[in-house]
DNA sequence: CTGAAAGCGCTAACAC
DNA sequence: GTGTTAGCGCTTTCAG
């Protein structure tokens, strides 16, 4: 006998033992009837139940992933949760995950490479079954890690770049290519940018970049841009649009390269009593549920964030499923524009 | 042998084993390295860092916890990363536990007490340090296993109940009475009040009770009410006050249960030309960043989101580090009024 | 249908 | 300083 009898005041964790002691049934069999693996008569099956639930006895992963070597566990790796992207995100890889036995696991980067690379080894440290991770930028480490880690890897967001495995994502520099086709399409020239400081988020910057390059092949000129870091998006978004507008004033429209100071920047335009989108026109980007609520609504573009999610995650699912099946390397989605209400059409 | 060499199309992740043969240094030693527990001479050490790093060796924490019985994980468990609450608490969180060798793992229940069960149940199978767990209300199932659990449990936002082992959080039952007493003192008598449907969030129908309660102690009947679910919450704001101040025309104060709904209303006030504070006034919960960008500050009183999770993250931590030590189980915080221009002072 | 034996990859506890 | 041994709690495999 190993065990002794347990003492009262021992909060020792249950083991399958004890269940298999209580039940009178072998803790191999105790082991199938709660994994629901194999054939168990009924009657084993419920006295061990019985057992089971009586001692409130919780199995134990880690030993069952060491035995088994298999870890029903996703890491799902991004910047930040505060940017309303990457909630909805994680909304569609659950809906996909939960149908399967696999469970998303986060970590947050705060758009730091190194930390990225920290999460990321301390994550796969847990031998998880697949990796969705934001963005095609990381360092040498992280790459090498993904690659050695014999799982399937699913970039996401963005699909400018040469993925390590899998991407899904939209092309960031033609989405910025677009908008600028429509705010010239509509007859805009003066156009003025924010956004946040690029280093930290190279989506962003690929948006500014493809927006300024189409700018440019119809030589056209951004009149005047400005970056932050920081602080309440609305108000900064508010107070640059203000700013801008004093320094360069005539300016006929304002590419934002996020809803959030997009909406700041409506909003203080209308209490300004600045006609939108005739004087000026706006546009973000994302399609944030926030801007429902506006007085008007803002000329933005969707990310396909719950899209991306789902379909990242089923690439993985399927992937640990069946590893020998055949699978898209890239996925790129379209995102499309909603004009609202402060882009002038014609 | 027990390991054949290593055929090239072989992905099997590499071992403690691995990096023994390498660098001609026992596993036991080379686990001592990587762990920088023990002495170890300065020329072995070299040596088998240059190993692991050479064959990108990443440690199997499955292993390293079911042999060390220790597992240095703390779960975390809110209802929903949507709320722009919790990103705020697991902040707090996070930025405590860095500091350690602890880390959060988050898991979320869509404020559903069933899926808090699994979401519970799938956590504490992986052995965690401590859990940090949203509310006091739990099922009973969840309220055994937490106890069984053996580890320390701290519930974080609400301090209205009676706690499993620790809470932390304000009272939100006084947070309404709070609210109710600074709006009577204004002067205002005709209250109308809007929020989510109570049976999905206990902290705000604990805020509507000591609201009504202490309206009721002053002879003052809640004037209309509505309660939404779903949806944008800056929209359903929007419309609902619309339509409330409608239906009951000679309100002059609105309470709505959370910042994002009361910043809609806000904006249609503003928008239909209504004097705010004069004609009607408002209030919101949570002081949430956002409102920083809106025309006009809204009253509101802050949920203590990061000392919530500071908090509960130190009490975690120094348990795990000294498990005898004394504790406080309730730690109460003081929410503070923020009055903003949406309420008449005098 | 059920059970016994042998590890999974690592670390605690000891020897040397 | 370094190595050896014996598990951690479970599942795989194979025998009945």
């Amino acid at each position: 006998m190993r065990t002794p009898p347990l003492a009262q005041d021992d909060p020792r964790p249950l083991t399958l033992r004890d269940v298999s002691e209580a039940s009178g049934v072998s803790e191999m069999t105790v082991s199938r009837v709660l994994r629901n693996r194999g054939d168990v008569s009924a009657g084993t099956r419920e006295k061990v139940l019985e057992a089971a639930k009586a001692l409130g006895y919780v199995p134990n992963k880690i030993a069952g992933a060491l035995a088994s070597q298999r870890v029903n566990l996703v890491a799902v790796i991004i910047p930040s949760l505060r940017n309303m992207v990457f909630p909805e995100v994680m909304t569609g890889i659950s809906r996909v995950l939960e149908e399967t036995e696999l469970q998303p696991v986060v970590g947050v980067t705060d758009y730091l490479p190194e930390k990225e690379e920290r999460v990321l080894y301390e994550m796969l440290s847990w031998r998880p079954s697949g990796v969705i991770i934001a963005g095609l930028e990381h360092t040498d480490a992280s790459r090498a890690m993904l690659k050695a880690s014999g799982i399937p890897v699913v970039e996401i967001m963005d699909v400018d770049g040469t993925p390590i495995d899998t991407a899904v994502g939209i092309s960031h520099r033609r989405a910025g290519r677009e908008m600028a086709k429509a705010i010239l399409k509509a007859g805009y020239q003066r156009i003025g940018f924010m956004g946040t400081k690029m280093p930290l988020d190279h989506r962003a910057r690929k948006r500014f970049e493809g927006f300024t390059e189409l700018l440019a092949k119809s030589g056209v000129e951004m009149a005047d841009q400005e970056f932050y870091s920081g602080g309440s998006a609305l108000k900064k978004g508010r107070d640059m649009t203000r700013e801008m507008l004093e320094r360069t004033e005539d300016l006929d429209f304002l590419y934002y390269s996020n809803d959030m100071i997009g909406a700041g920047g409506l909003l203080y335009l209308l209490e300004a009593g600045i006609d939108v989108p005739g004087r000026v026109g706006l546009a973000g980007f994302n399609g944030v549920e926030l801007l429902q609520g506006l007085p008007r609504q803002l000329c933005t573009m969707d990310a396909c964030r719950d899209e991306i999610g789902t379909k990242a995650a089923q690439i993985i699912a399927q992937r640990v499923f069946d590893p020998a099946a055949e699978y898209e390397r890239v996925v790129e989605m379209t995102p499309t524009i909603s004009y609202g209400d402060t882009l002038k059409r014609r």
